[in-house]
RNA sequence: GGUGGGUUGGCCGAGAGGCGAGGCAACGGACUGCAAAUCCGUGUACACGGGUUCAAAUCCCGUACCCACCUCCA
């Protein structure tokens, strides 16, 4: 069986034959670390996080590159309006980040470079782009060099776009460019308006890197100039890989082999980020479900799907996945093989949602076959490991001293002694009473064949 | 104007010519001291209008509505 993936660029589902039979090297775009993260935010991430788990538990030796965006126009403008150093805003919006992916269990990228720490890398790569006549500095003094669409024939073919059939943009200040849709490789220090630390000595003056270039000096570094699949969110299709693959390309590398992207959550049918309000942030959304749940509902759908995000669709995909883990929980430590139909629904494309129903339906034939239960439990399992949801992987466990727990253990042992004894005593009022305490705190208990189990209820954490 | 995508049962969400993915919710039953959990059962959904076909949610034509991107939004 073969991994197929969607290919943006040729518009259909393929076969992924990587460059080096054993190897995948994956470039994802990140983050602009200059705001709280949104679920919406998080869901490239998870989304890539699937792959990569996929490709490593198929074999493949995977290096994963996730960068950071941590200088442009919104930090320095944020920054401003609050008063303080634009290094400060994105290092604190990049910890934010890095708390949400943990809280999601997202594995660290082998390497996640800042665009900060890469502008010699830049630098020498618009030189190189100048020499071959394919970028030019503006001859308004700006400091600003831009790359020359002209002079690259087939821009436009990752989106399929022909160059005259694209609107010119109407906000954007021509200055010094040849062709409206000249893009920006460098972009020159505004003294007047821009901090000096936002600047950086180039051969065309003080300056900041423009969008695009950062991608293209950071994969080729980390990933050599051809490497398999670049990822993103459907939005950075046009301009930013459009104009990441033109530069590379128009450079002398093959770039990426694979292009692909993640839909959006929206919230009534917006894109996330012109929604208002803080209760999409991650931190609050785990305030509702834990972590492991809602990378369940966004697993749950298939990544280039839309999903439209709503707490009570938020609270389904929490009881579902709570079904689940009840029962593999009962078989802790056991692992098993994968089921050919799971791997079929991975293989075609990350077909998550086949996946999920693949797990479900093993979850009812364990609860419906105490003898096969444990096996079953095994599989369902593996395959939630490879979804990056197993209960028991101890990155959900973070947080807490464990002193708490300890010596919430001990004290509902002996709150579970007393409500066995009246039950036992057939005292149905005291042990009902008991159990109804416990929940209104916040604690289920549930009586089994084998004798009560309590745990705490969904979102308390 | 260009490019890409969408419209599926009460809700979420797959599928892409032929036996109703899966989950949540609901209802009935089993189990339980009562519950919970679990199991069993119950649903004829594919925006609209035509067409092709033995057979269409799936293919074709047309219509409507929605969304994304078109130079620094995941």
């Amino acid at each position: 069986m073969t991994l197929r993936l969607y290919d943006t660029a040729t518009g259909e589902v393929r076969d992924f034959v990587p460059l080096a039979a054993g190897k995948a090297g994956i470039y994802v775009c990140g983050l602009t670390v200059q705001s709280e993260p949104h679920v919406g935010h998080v869901r490239s991430a998870v989304n890539f996080d699937v792959l990569r788990r996929w490709l490593a538990a198929t074999g493949s030796d995977v290096t994963f590159i996730r960068n950071i965006t941590d200088i442009d126009d919104k930090i320095l403008t944020k920054a401003a309006d609050q008063g303080r150093p634009w290094y400060n805003l994105a290092y604190d919006m990049k910890r934010e980040l890095d708390r949400a992916y943990a809280d999601l269990n997202v594995l660290p990228p082998t390497y996640e470079p800042a665009a900060t720490g890469h502008v010699p890398e830049m630098i020498e790569l618009i030189e190189l782009l100048i020499s071959k006549g394919h970028a030019y500095a503006a001859e308004d003094g700006s400091g600003d060099v831009y790359f020359d669409v002209r002079s690259w024939p087939s821009y436009g073919e990752l989106t399929h776009q022909g160059i005259d059939d694209m609107e010119a943009a109407t906000d954007a200040d021509p200055r010094g460019k040849r062709d409206p849709r000249d893009f920006a490789l460098w972009k020159g220090w505004k003294s007047d308006s821009e901090p000096r630390t936002a600047s950086w000595p180039a051969p065309w003056g003080r300056g900041r890197p423009g969008w695009h270039i950062e991608c293209s000096a950071m994969a080729g570094k980390y990933l050599g100039e051809a490497f398999d699949i670049h990822g993103g969110g459907v939005d950075l299709r046009f301009p930013h890989h459009e104009n990441e693959q033109a530069q590379s390309r128009a450079a002398g590398g093959a770039f990426a082999s694979y292009w692909l992207h993640n839909a959006w959550i929206t919230t009534s049918g917006e894109k996330m980020s012109k929604s208002l309000g803080n209760s999409l942030l991650v931190p609050e959304v785990l305030k509702r479900v834990r972590g492991i749940e809602l990378r369940y509902y966004m697993v749950a759908a298939h990544y280039r799907s839309h999903v439209e995000f709503s707490f009570e669709a938020l609270d389904d995909a929490a009881s579902a996945f709570q079904r689940i883990e009840r029962f593999v929980e009962q078989y802790p430590g056991v692992v098993g093989e994968l089921p050919d139909a799971f791997v079929a629904a991975m293989d075609d494309d990350l077909g998550t949602p086949a996946a999920v129903a693949v797990i479900h339906t093993l979850v009812r034939e364990g609860n419906a076959q105490p003898g096969a239960a444990a096996k079953l439990a095994g599989q369902v399992r593996a395959m939630l490991a490879v979804l990056g949801l197993d209960p028991a992987d101890p990155a959900w466990a973070a947080g807490g001293s464990g002193k708490a727990e300890t010596a919430l253990a001990a004290a509902m042992e002996l709150v579970m002694q007393q409500r066995a004894k009246a039950r036992a005593d057939k005292d149905w009022p005291t042990a009902d009473a008991i159990r109804d305490a416990l929940a209104a705190a916040g604690i289920d208990v549930e009586d089994t064949p084998d004798g009560a189990r309590w745990s705490i209820q969904n979102g308390s954490v």
